[in-house]
Order: structure tokens, then sequence, then C-alpha cells
DNA sequence: ACCATTTTGTTGTAATTACAACGGATTTAT
DNA sequence: ATAAATCCGTTGTAATTACAACAAAATGGT
């Protein structure tokens, strides 16, 4: 029990927390080691909140051609599965290991006897932001998504990429075909009209690395 | 005061709130009315929670070209601004109105300090269940988005009313320039596409009345 | 250093979709 | 009821993108 709470203590869910390990006490927590490519949570599942301790992992999905649909890369700390929990909504898509990961497993379900003290209610306090972060976060894939065509997906893809890390260099956390799956696109299209991009003077890149070389609105 | 809390106390941001007026006094609280076509929040704009009180309100963007992204509808009784407000975020869209509409708007910055009250705590609770499910509807228009086809964001689209309605026939909230907009695509391709699903025997439509007729997955 | 594997870029062709322009249908206002 | 405005469907053409097939580059393991 201690070893758990040593290894989620540090989660953005049990800020403010003052008795960790007492509220960890009336949740149902399990640690997990998974490899690369294994699956945490498939299509129609019933969902817990997931803590990235080591590794990544991405949710996709596919369609019945075969298209991956990468919906959002969850990296080291990351969280998983919150607006799911609170709007009891089974899985539509599916959870699996980018690289080997370490995964805190966490069942609500049995504190909510607990609901007034409050160190539930900072949890669900720090719930609602999370959640909150997360909504905006789909907003923007939303937003790169309904472009109309692909250099304008990439564009506000990219922008998105600049606000987030102020400046105009920054590493991907996708590889292509990743980049093109969550864009909704092909990816040897994508790496054409990159390398058109790049010709054009609009942008430099290589491989993950992003230079962003325009201002405001383009062409 | 006594008014305004007549005209919202049915939003489901209060459901378990025992003294609503003396929360509602923690915040700021104004109620306006708008007319069709109306904007009242405006790109990067601060946003405030929304309560509909009458009418209905589009949240839309707009690119460069003029194209219009459809983000979302919100009906009597809905909701928007609960994710901004929490994940401190501005506005990258605009909220307009879809017909004349009554709007109520809160400011809930100045009641921090009240913030281990029960009925608070409950605010938080329904808080948190409203950004769940507004996250879960982005993640299902981020589905319909993703697909490589416009027939198969239509079917996409359509399987989610189907099973929101339970029910193979229902009416769209959409007009079809509406409903082109939140699937991003060309309008008139869309009628084009709709059609030539009539005549294949997939679908029967009138208007915004729709009959699915195919089962599971297609062609 | 070498091979196997993975990742990325290139190109031509086929398929899809946007776009423009128009006509018909439906709704609204007067 | 009639005109005006809005909404919807149709069609042909131009532009974009998917797709397949392959080449080049990078990576990882031995």
């Amino acid at each position: 029990m201690k070893d758990i709470y040593n290894k989620i203590v540090d989660c953005q869910l049990f800020n403010g927390v003052s008795d960790i390990e007492r509220l960890l006490s009336n949740f149902d927590v399990i640690i997990k080691k998974y490899n690369k490519d294994e699956e945490i949570i498939g299509y129609g599942d019933n969902v817990k909140i997931l803590i990235v301790i080591s590794g990544s992992l991405l949710t996709v999905s596919e369609d019945w051609q075969g298209n991956r649909n990468v919906i959002s890369h969850i990296g080291k700390s990351g969280i998983f599965g919150v607006a799911h929990v609170f709007s009891n909504s089974r899985s539509t898509a599916r959870v699996v290991c980018e690289s080997d990961a370490e995964v805190a497993i966490i069942g609500i379900q049995k504190a909510y006897q607990d609901f007034l003290s409050q160190d539930y209610g900072k949890f669900i306090h720090n719930a609602l932001l999370i959640v909150s972060n997360n909504c905006i976060s789909f907003l923007e894939k939303v937003e790169h998504l309904s472009r109309r065509s692909m250099r304008e997906k990439i564009i506000s893809y990219l922008q998105a990429c600049r606000s987030k890390q102020s400046s105009d260099e920054f590493e991907l956390s996708f590889l292509r075909q990743d980049m093109a799956d969550y864009l909704a696109v092909d990816r040897s299209a994508l790496s054409a009209e990159l390398s058109k991009m790049k010709k054009e003077g609009l942008i430099d890149y290589k491989k993950s690395w992003f230079k962003i070389k325009f201002n405001g609105l383009i062409k």
C-alpha cells in the first residue's frame, strides 16, 4: 500500500489531499505492468481511471477498413478515464501501450459513501480540473479535424504545438504515422504535403523536430 | 434575485443543492436576452458559464476562408463554458444564437472562498458530471470527423443519433448546412451523398427527419 | 560494421470531394 | 395569395487526397 502510494502521489488527482492513504483506502487501486502494444482498455469496456507511472499510452480507434484514429497521447503522469467514469460511459476507443508501461488502475466506486469528506471534495475538484483540460484538448483536436484541407489541418496542429511549447521549434510526441492518424489523413500524403510546405519555406522539420517559419495566417 | 432563481433552478448544475439562493449569492449572475444570430461569446473572450433559459445556441468557429465549423448545439437548459471556466481557457470559438434566446450568465470567481461548504461541493460535483458528459460528446464528434470518407462520417453521425434516441427514426437538431458544418464537409456534396444513400436503400430522410435502414456495418 | 526492421519521402493514378451554378421546394412575411 | 427569402437537391468540372508501390534514410540488435 505504501508502495502504491509512492507511485501515484504526484498525480494531479491528489493535489491538496491531506491524507492520501486514507483516500486511497476507499478506492480499489492496482498497479500493473504492460508491454508495448498491449491493450489496457478495449472497445465497450468499462473504464477505470488510469494513471501512467512510466511509459506512455495512446487512445486509438479503428474503423472497419482498418484506418486508425489516434485520439490522444498520454505520457508519464498522464491520466485517462476520468470523464468516462463520471459520465458513466463505456469506452468507444482502445487504450494501448505506446511503449512498455506501468499503470495505476483506480476504481472509485466504493468511495461514494465518503462523499463529503474534505479530501474527497478536493479529489472531485481535481478531477473537475483534469476533465476540463481534457475537454479543451478534444476541442482543439476537433478544431484541427474540421479544417477543410490537409494543409489547413497541418497548420492548425502545428500552431497548437507552438502555442503549447511557446516556441517556434518543438519536438512532436508523434511519429509520422501517428501524426497522420491523429489528423485523419494518409501518411504518405502527409509526408508529401509536409515536404511541399518545406519547399515553400513555411516550415522546417526533420523527423519529429519541427520549426514554424510563418507568422499568422498563410496563403 | 428570486426571479433569477426561478429561471435557472432546474439546471443540472444545482442538483441536490439545498440552498440555491445562498449559493447564487456567491456568484455573479445576470440574465440577458439575445436576438437570433447575435454573438454571446467571441474568439478569445473570457468565458463564463451560460445556461440556456429559452431558445438555442451554436458554438461555431470559422477559418480564414470562411468555412464554418459547427462544434456543438446547445438547446434549452443546455450549459456552456464549464470546462473553459475550470481549465481557465479563453474561447477559441464563438457562441451564437441559433434563435432568439434568453441566457443566464454565471460568474463563479468570487465563490472560491466558500470552497468547502456542502452546497459548493455538490455544485462542483455537478460541474464534474457536466464536463464529463461534454467531454464524451466531443469524443463522439472526433470519432465522426476522423472518418476517412464523407459516407463514413455520415454513418458515424447517424449511428450516434440512433443510439442517443434509441430509435431508428429521429429528427436532427441540424439543418443541412449545420449538419455539413458539423461534419466539416460541403453542403451540396452532403446532399448528393445522402441522396445516393437513399437510392441505395441505406437510409430514408426528409428534411431533418431521418430513418436508418441498415443494421451494423455497411459496404 | 552489417543486416533486419522501421520510419519517412516520392511519384503516378484512381477515387473522392469541393465548388459553382442553378432549379425546385418550402417557409415566412406582408 | 403572392413575393421574398431560405433551404435543399442536382450536375459537371476542377482540385485534392487516398492508395499502392517503391526508394531512401534512420534505427536497433548482434
